[in-house]
DNA sequence: TCAACTAATGAGCTAGCCTCATTAACTGAC
DNA sequence: GTCAGTTAATGAGGCTAGCTCATTAGTTGA
């Protein structure tokens, strides 16, 4: 009607206020932490009221899920997109660690975040975060069981086991990297759990390298005998 | 003064109060996890009022911190004592991976509150559950250096790395022990985690058959030129 | 243009941690 | 024994924060 004074808020599409709402939502989550990052505060982040949130999501725990599940999906599109092209059981498994290890690396924050989400659904249902992690494991453990049938790792290998101690090396490489401050060196850190976990922490009495040497010599003289 | 109808209330001594309100607080918490179990229902349990809980504990997290405190003591005081008798880093690491499931299959419900615990305070400031895990992870990392020195172990192993794998390994244990409600076989167990942790899971190269067919090979030469 | 519908609001409900004025029990001097 | 001073216990109430819902604002289609 009459144009002067009545200034009607155009309202945004429902995909667009559940986006600043996430947005909103990962800022105050990543600064605050989810127990003290309060909806209020997410809110007055988004620019509405409280009771908005509350149309779109069922409880600060759903607004939690949707930041990690959007940070998450990003991850897992490009692994399944990558792992398939890798040749090699154990390249694969290296490769995810490594990649794990760079999704850490890029975003402190979100990292910080994701441990404390791990560690505080400990207890409630199978959680969002859960389910992440089971994925990755259940990605990891396939690669291991292959590289077992294959003769790439050992046949008598626990691939619980293993995935249970690459996870543990990754979560305290996280956790380490957020309340140290240090920047990963991805590279080197992928090296040293690679190298741990191929090779194990055991002084072998005869080393790979000079196993193969010997056999060579030997093989050499033998040969030499056999042609006498 | 008169005896009939005044009965005075005897009361308990400070030791017993905080034994009582530690005691009810762990039964507390471990069946209803430390979100859900509230200082009221930790009261009652009691037999007292919520504020008397004030007197003895500045908060909900310091009534939990000594509830762990107590429960981890044991562990430590052991460990302690166990630790100088026992010969070799590499018997000594195995011993600490091996002692600490035996805690974790031990106490099912402490360790689901343990595992809580350590999850919820990940960005609060350095907590006594992560001081425990801390402890236990210089325990740990010294027996890898000492392995390293006298080359039980190595040289090129980050210890760091070793705990945090041998950390997650056993912290997913126990949540998997946890989540499906079986019973830990601790010996197969550490088993597991050792050997994945000493010999890692590449498949060496020269395999024990390798060697022995070579070896064979040999030995029928040397017979030959014997027989020259 | 107006009725039906959907989105947004924010005051208020509720639960749970914690405080503090009040009351109860203890203790030591006389 | 008794009384003053001290310490322990109480529980109503403060406060915060997640969540609800009656009310208001904006949208849409006939």
């Amino acid at each position: 009607m009459s144009t002067a004074t009545v200034t009607k808020i155009q309202r945004p599409s429902k995909e667009q206020r559940i986006d600043t709402i996430v947005e909103s939502a990962r800022k105050v989550f990543c600064s605050s932490g989810f127990e003290k990052g309060s909806i209020e505060f997410i809110a007055k982040e988004a620019g509405i009221a409280e009771g908005t949130i509350y149309r779109y999501f069922d409880s600060k725990q759903g607004v939690l899920d949707e930041v990690l599940r959007r940070h998450y999906s990003a991850l897992f599109d490009d692994i399944q997109q990558t792992l398939p092209s890798i040749e090699g059981s154990g390249n694969r498994l290296r490769y995810l660690i490594h990649r794990t290890l760079i999704t850490i690396s890029e975003d402190r924050s979100m990292c910080g975040l994701r441990t404390l989400y791990a560690r505080q659904s400990g207890d409630k249902l199978p959680s969002l975060l859960h389910d992440q992690n089971r994925r990755m494991a259940v990605l990891m453990a396939n690669e291991i069981k292959a590289g077992m049938k294959d003769g790439t790792f050992r046949p008598d290998t626990s691939p619980s086991i293993v995935c249970y101690m690459i996870g543990g090396a990754l979560e305290l490489t996280e956790s380490s990297f957020m309340t140290t401050g240090k920047t990963i060196d991805v590279d080197k850190a992928t090296d040293s759990i690679w190298r741990t976990l191929n090779c194990g922490i055991g002084a072998s009495e005869a080393t790979a390298d000079s196993l193969a040497s010997l056999v060579e010599r030997f093989e050499h003289v033998a040969d030499r005998l056999d042609s006498v």
